[in-house]
DNA sequence: CAGTGCCGATGACATTTGTCATCGAGGCAT
DNA sequence: ATGCCTCGATGACAAATGTCATCGGCACTG
């Protein structure tokens, strides 16, 4: 409804929104993308909330997320993107893919998930695929949330094991979640079980492997 | 013994060693420091000994060492090249900037440390001053270290510490350990209470919080 | 040498945790 | 309404864990 000003070129630039919490790599990524003549960095974030503004007053073609930044995680982000800005598209880039995250961004209408460890040239040639409506899951992530499967725990199960993930004893946590410590107990050992996990704070570790904390 | 062919300068580029391994923030931060004219990035590497492999191939004058790597860590590698490679200044870059772990840098010998949350421009002056013979520490990390104080722990009650870090059973820790699970609840109990911590999971928490870990 | 501190171990004891069976309240579908 | 399910709770019991006192060995230090 507003981008009829822009010249009609032969292939405009792809408008870039670029946030991630470190300063260093934001910046160095960014250099790195102007290399690219189609690519064109409108805007920089450094939190989830600060990626929304910036997105709200820049209007991208593609939002490159950091998943894990400081308000908002790239998820978060690329949720109220998609209700928000419509035609913007977002991709997620990550340092630890775990199964889960992965998930919880294909179900938010990310289009594209690549990890740290990738090139430069293959990140260009992802922001191209997904600007033209094209999707691109770095395989190995895609094969590790494929043999992961769903979490098998209900919510409670997995609420008790955030509020166990700091080492809490039960009676603390009962009190957090404002419930019985009989029934704490009850719903740690149920989560433990299906983990296949030898107590609580082990079943923390393994849940938290698969993102599914 | 091979270096003789470049012409000398004015100045002559300081030569870089760039390690870590996120392929996409390395090429990254080499493509950016690469518009310093008195920079030159002459080898790169994505883990420990590949970085020390580099060092001893290259001789570079500043080695910037990602502080989180597979095989061994920034500060493994720094300790090796002290002793291998005298010449050769090392900085850690790290994500996550623990007290602990800026102590064991500077006790091996690393003239420079800094989170990935300065821009590229100081990067770029912290390793002319590291080159120059000169130390440069992120303010906010130093009042953290300092505030922080040194580990309370043993040797012992670190070592079991670590692993119980993954939330084994006492049992299994006596085991790894070679030790009596008595003598294991012992240095666990004492180590919870030099931490103040509720048990030896939150005691867990709190070590791996300072770089104790 | 005596003192100190860490290491490794043992035994006893209280507390916490894991496990299981069971129960009642409410939602939901046939 | 009847059955079926989940949630939350309780009680009982076993197992794991935390806590404490104590011991001997060893290394370092004054």
């Amino acid at each position: 409804m507003s981008a009829q000003l822009e010249p009609v070129m032969d292939t405009a630039p792809v408008r870039v929104l670029l946030a991630d919490d470190e300063h260093l790599i934001r910046g160095a990524l960014a250099a790195l993308l102007s290399f690219e003549d189609d690519l064109r960095v409108v805007a920089e974030a450094a939190s989830g909330p600060e990626a929304l503004a910036m997105a709200r007053a820049h209007r991208p073609d593609v939002a490159v997320l950091d998943l894990e930044m400081p308000g908002a995680d790239g998820v978060a982000v690329a949720t109220s993107l998609r209700s928000e800005l419509p035609d913007c598209r977002t991709m997620i880039v990550t340092g630890h893919g775990r199964p889960g995250h992965l998930k919880r961004a294909l179900t938010a209408g990310v289009r594209g998930f690549v990890p740290k460890t990738v090139s430069a040239q293959r990140l260009a040639e992802v922001i191209r695929t997904v600007h033209a409506g094209g999707r691109y899951v770095d395989p190995e992530l895609a094969a590790d949330a494929i043999s992961a499967g769903d979490s098998p725990l209900t919510a409670r199960e997995t609420q008790l094991l955030e509020f166990a993930a700091d080492g809490a004893p039960i009676a603390e946590i009962a009190q957090r979640a404002a419930l019985s410590p009989g029934t704490v107990r009850n719903y740690l050992s149920s989560a433990a079980a299906k983990l296949s996990a030898e107590n609580r704070h082990a079943a923390v570790r393994i849940a938290r492997s698969q993102g599914w904390l």
